[in-house]
DNA sequence: TAACGCTGTGTAATAATATAACATTTATAA
DNA sequence: TTATAAATGTTATATTATTACACAGCGTTA
């Protein structure tokens, strides 16, 4: 067990916003959103962001510079993130599909490069944008 | 066949540049490098770096914010890409195995997605930082 | 208790990455 | 030739993220 217990008043603030919406936010638009509760600068934003994405509570999506909360019990360290994202209302969802994890987890190359994570993230358009 | 031959003064000048280097580059250090050319401002970089990256001539490293050479001449379109990144010396390698692509191309959710594009970066330790 | 290391805080400034808006030019196609 | 799509050059600005510094809280341990 991971002790979550152990956030702090930020973390706390900014993950609970994370985790009420169902799409990425933005870094600004979180800090526009937590200056109500006494959160001013920008890097306190951020250094709440990287430790929840260290600690696997959120994922960053790269490719949107945005962070999504974690759904996933199981997954507390982000070390294996699979996305779909939808290019026209650029709404992401993240995917956990076992026969898909096995095969990235089980990759190797021929550098002799020792991995300890990935991020996938898919592209296209989803049911309603299609 | 691509007709590569049309790519335009701005954009032969960066796709040179980057081919030139065997590790991804930063926008803004290309356009330190390409001023001498007559390339002064971001837009003008970031416009053929844009292109470059629709036409499969580069991809982008998202984790990195950087630009990289493609290497493999069928890649003619950015839909799938999978790099290798070193988190220590930040060296990327561009990973083309066959089984891994299959398995990727082939992927399907139960959301009834439409892919066109995906985009996959491992993240560890080469073999001279282990 | 005191000294230490570690993590987090608050604040200001600034760096790094990327785009908007506009006028103009060049290339391609009808 | 005209028109139309794509690229250019330029200025300004938006967006994303970090550096630097002073200090507070907490657990360890000497």
């Amino acid at each position: 067990m991971q002790k979550q217990e152990t956030l702090t008043k930020n973390q706390k603030i900014i993950l609970d916003l994370i985790e009420k919406s169902d799409q990425p936010l933005k870094a600004y638009s979180i800090l526009f959103d937590v200056k109500k509760k006494g959160i001013n600068a920008p890097l306190q934003v951020y250094r709440a962001l990287n430790k929840l994405v260290k600690i696997g509570k959120i994922h960053k999506i790269e490719s949107r510079n945005t962070f999504i909360a974690c759904k996933n019990s199981k997954c507390q360290i982000a070390k294996a993130t699979v996305f779909s994202i939808c290019e026209s209302c650029e709404d992401v969802t993240e995917i956990h599909d076992h026969k898909l994890s096995e095969h990235l987890r089980d990759f190797k190359d021929n550098k002799g490069m020792k991995y300890n994570k990935y991020n996938l993230e898919f592209f296209g358009l989803c049911k309603k944008c299609v």
